[in-house]
DNA sequence: TTATTTTTATTGAACGATCAATTAATAAAA
DNA sequence: TTTTATTAATTGATCGTTCAATAAAAATAA
């Protein structure tokens, strides 16, 4: 049943499959079959679109990437306290797990996998920077510069670390909240008192 | 050429081979063929003393977490003070990666599909849990027992975060020292002052 | 001791399953 | 009719597992 201008639709059937079968599966076990069926077409589809399965496997992780700062850029607004946007920075980090409770242990497998994948690899660095910019843009609005840094640097492994042991231990809805919550409140703890 | 005895060499053999060959090509890439390679055995051996391959990298994460737990229990001793001990198991959550860089990767290829592998989440929920109460038993003699339970855990996420961070972006020794620093200082930061 | 048998360790070829990728055929839309 | 989208069958490679064959060591008998 071919209908013309169908590939934005496509493309995003087999992203959303992929994410499926990652995290139902894990990146080892997801084939394009498992992929292709998920979606409800045939496997030749893939190479149709993505060119191979590690094409599709990249623009998936580039979708979540996409996802996580459209979350935040929505999120802040012009005239919030610097103190406000750190909470919404942390929000972002944890929100995208708990909409799609299964996206997260596909991040986990991709970070994994960007071990021994050149481009998942370049596509995780810009993740992790990311994050350390984030936190670092607001830090250095409320400390003296060295104090800024190592603010960030901090509070960006506080919140992979709470996320991290939190998917590892498959923490449900509630668990991800209280990580949530207590990564706030660390980074809370580095804002100077008194200061608006 | 059958000599009597080798089985315990066999099996160090295999699971060093199954280390390489995770460290250099992921856990995806590894087959019964890359590991029986590196250690320079033929592939049936590996069903011979593990099993299957499954069993093999069971046992290889088993390994991994022996010598995480023997690296903590060698360096503490009797007559320590408690913030000596929490220094200890910081250093010794890093140590296992310094003296062999490539174990890194290996450990984040297996939590990664501890979550589709049950007995490979079991064993990661022992490391975590692991971690976890060895840091609540010191600080349990140093702060209130609700004030050691959050320092347990924000200690625990703060290691395994700066961990992660220094694994994914490929650090170096040294920003790995940087990191267990980091990490050492921030336990030390939750310890009350004028505590000996 | 030497010769023979038994045991143990190990190999590598063969098997069926499954992988990613390709391609010819097909069906709907333009 | 031509173009576009899609399928389904097929390709060759590779996967983990199994297993008969083999070779060395150990045990036994002479």
């Amino acid at each position: 049943m071919p209908k013309v201008g169908y590939e934005p639709i496509r493309r995003q059937q087999l992203i959303d499959a992929t994410l499926n079968s990652v995290a139902e599966l894990g990146l080892k076990a997801t084939t394009i079959n498992t992929i292709s069926k998920r979606a409800g077409l045939s496997s030749g589809i893939i190479s149709h679109y993505f060119g191979s399965k590690n094409g599709l496997i990249e623009a998936t992780v580039r979708y979540l990437l996409t996802s996580l700062k459209s979350s935040l850029i929505s999120k802040i607004d012009e005239n919030i306290s610097q103190q406000q946007r750190l909470m919404l920075i942390v929000e972002a980090n944890f929100s995208v797990v708990q909409k799609q409770a299964h996206v997260t242990k596909t991040w986990l497998s991709f970070w994994a996998e960007s071990m021994h994948d050149e481009q998942l690899h370049r596509l995780q660095a810009v993740n992790a920077k990311r994050l350390y910019s984030n936190l670092l843009y607001s830090f250095k609005t409320l400390l003296p510069y060295e104090q800024a840094l190592q603010a960030a640097t901090l509070s960006a492994a506080m919140i992979d670390g709470l996320w991290l042991r939190a998917v590892l231990t498959k923490a449900n809805e509630a668990e991800f909240s209280n990580a949530e919550l207590l990564a706030k409140n660390y980074v809370n703890s580095l804002i100077p008192v008194c200061q608006d």
